[in-house]
DNA sequence: TCATTAAATTGTT
DNA sequence: AACAATTTAATGA
């Protein structure tokens, strides 16, 4: 599982982005200028329900964790965001601090664009504008078919659901068709048990939709995998 | 470079 | 949840 990832750094990686490679100039001037980057280890918080939010992040490789804990002290995991994704645009916009938190689950190198800087460029680019659009937008359909999958669909379904989002190619541009992640962490991010995410991964294989090695997932078919579906069992 | 060992991941009950 | 089997990574000659 070596990954020859070229190690870019956060003003090299910001500019080849697909709102970065929209930017006058000037604009890139100015991001390169403003864009800090921190390295996380396993387990380390890349933002935390509550705080601030100071930056807006994108994840230059590695892989984070997004979930939320409840009073009771119970975590629930919403989605991985992996190489490519930038995330924090929503609470900037509406309620100033963070409203999920973020966890390293691997090594993770991120890319912050400092919060005035990320308000700038929406006042001053509307391609900015329009990226921003297209990612709430994308997002939104993401949590819509999670909730979907959730509700009315067997655990099975939701792995392969989950996959397939893994891999959107709009949210995470740097995920090419291959991605570091074992069973076990899948389960993780699907919120089912280990021996689920194997049988799922098994029947999704001889359908050949994806193939897995040890640690990594390929995909061969992303649209057979959002179509994927098991029969659910009837519930009550 | 090859063989041995340790660690991580996966398959199964 | 626990166990066994398999694969990879690390170590050292």
């Amino acid at each position: 599982m070596k990954h020859y990832v070229t190690s870019l750094s956060a003003a090299e990686f910001v500019v080849q982005t697909q709102w970065g490679s929209q930017l006058t100039l000037e604009q890139c001037k100015r991001v390169q200028a403003d864009v800090r980057e921190r390295k996380l280890q396993v387990g380390d918080t890349a933002c935390q329900m509550g705080n601030r939010v100071e930056y807006w992040k994108g994840v230059i490789d590695g892989l984070i964790k997004m979930s939320v804990v409840s009073h009771g002290g119970r975590t629930s995991t919403f989605t991985g965001l992996a190489s490519g994704a930038w995330f924090g645009e929503g609470p900037v916009l509406r309620s100033d601090t963070w409203d999920f938190n973020g966890i390293a689950m691997r090594e993770t190198r991120v890319a912050m664009i400092p919060r005035s800087t990320f308000e700038w460029l929406m006042d001053v680019s509307p391609a900015f504008n329009r990226f921003i659009i297209g990612q709430l937008n994308e997002r939104l359909a993401h949590f819509i078919s999670l909730i979907e999958a959730e509700r009315l669909e067997a655990a099975e379904t939701r792995v392969a659901r989950c996959l397939a989002w893994l891999f959107n190619p709009v949210l995470y541009p740097g995920v090419g068709s291959r991605l570091d992640l074992s069973q076990q962490e899948v389960a993780y991010l699907a919120g089912v048990s280990r021996p689920i995410v194997s049988k799922a991964l098994r029947l999704m294989a001889q359908d050949g939709l994806v193939r897995m090695q040890y640690g990594y997932i390929q995909v061969l078919d992303l649209p057979g995998l959002h179509k994927f579906r098991i029969q659910p069992s009837p519930r009550a």
